[in-house]
DNA sequence: AAGATTAGTTAGCATAGCTAACAATATTTA
DNA sequence: TAAATATTGTTAGCTATGCTAACTAATCTT
């Protein structure tokens, strides 16, 4: 195994990073989190949401597969999204087993409401910093959103 | 205000990352907790256990202040970790209404199961970065950690 | 001693995750 | 074509975590 040799030879490093990040990202989302709930939904709703607002409209399955959750626990973040008028359904003509899951007008608005207002909060906190740890802090993100994206 | 003037002239970038960051911070947590599960406690224990094997035995409300919780919240918390024989109380001699929590061998031992677990799995992903991409999440992680802890 | 404050818990609600089991529809195959 | 299988989504029921409101018990203040 050619991975496994630098794995060693920098392990120290590589499992520092990954504590230090795990406890930041917990503290982080526990924070912003609370931002979040003036727009009056959950997480998991308002990640859902997102999807759909910037991806365009799925089906259940397929936005359970994005949002990395089971398909029940999907119908229950849709469920409760189309109670608020967040979403709405629409019947597939070809295959009657699917749905596809849209934002409405009013969902969109919303999530760029709360979109605006979590920002603005992050930002705030960032704005202390100097612009060269702005850059950093960015840089790393960017580069963990690479990982992220590549991770199966 | 002395920062409205800086933060408007770079807004765009505080609010990119804010947001990058974010959504970074959603997705790695989504994976790395499946790990978690494995140890058989959800990540709000483990997360309080953490602070008393590295922080030492504290009232629950410390605990709670801590871990950004309300009182109740960390009532249940301790509750389900002292079920799991994970942490024990022990009364406070001058004040009877404290009670101070303390992670048990056993909680020390699960809590250091579970952290490496996670660690390996985090780290075997970090671990196709470039010496010098890995570096630069260090840093940005780092910079987040102090933001984060200077955050009121 | 009476009243106020503090520490923690209990009760009750909502969200969000899971598995198991089911219904409805499509597809494959015998 | 009829029967078996696979796919899509839902329902039911469990657990964990968050909250607020209301309570008990103990300590502190006046």
């Amino acid at each position: 195994m050619a991975k496994s040799k630098r794995k060693t030879r920098r392990s120290a490093d590589v499992v520092g990073v990954a504590d230090r990040l795990h406890s930041a990202a917990i503290h982080l989302l526990r924070r912003v989190r609370k931002q979040d709930l003036a727009t009056g939904e959950g997480p998991a709703r308002l990640s859902a949401l997102s999807v759909l607002v910037f991806g365009g409209a799925m089906t259940p399955g397929q936005l359970a597969a994005a949002e990395q959750v089971k398909p029940p626990t999907m119908t229950r973040i849709v469920a409760g999204l189309e109670r608020s008028g967040l979403v709405k359904r629409i019947p597939d003509s070809s295959d009657a087993r699917r749905v596809r899951i849209q934002a409405t007008a009013a969902g969109t608005r919303l999530l760029q409401r709360g979109r605006k207002m979590r920002i603005e909060y992050l930002a705030n906190q960032l704005d202390g910093l100097a612009d060269k740890d702005l850059a950093s802090v960015d840089e790393g993100v960017e580069i963990l959103a690479r990982v992220l994206q590549e991770w199966k």
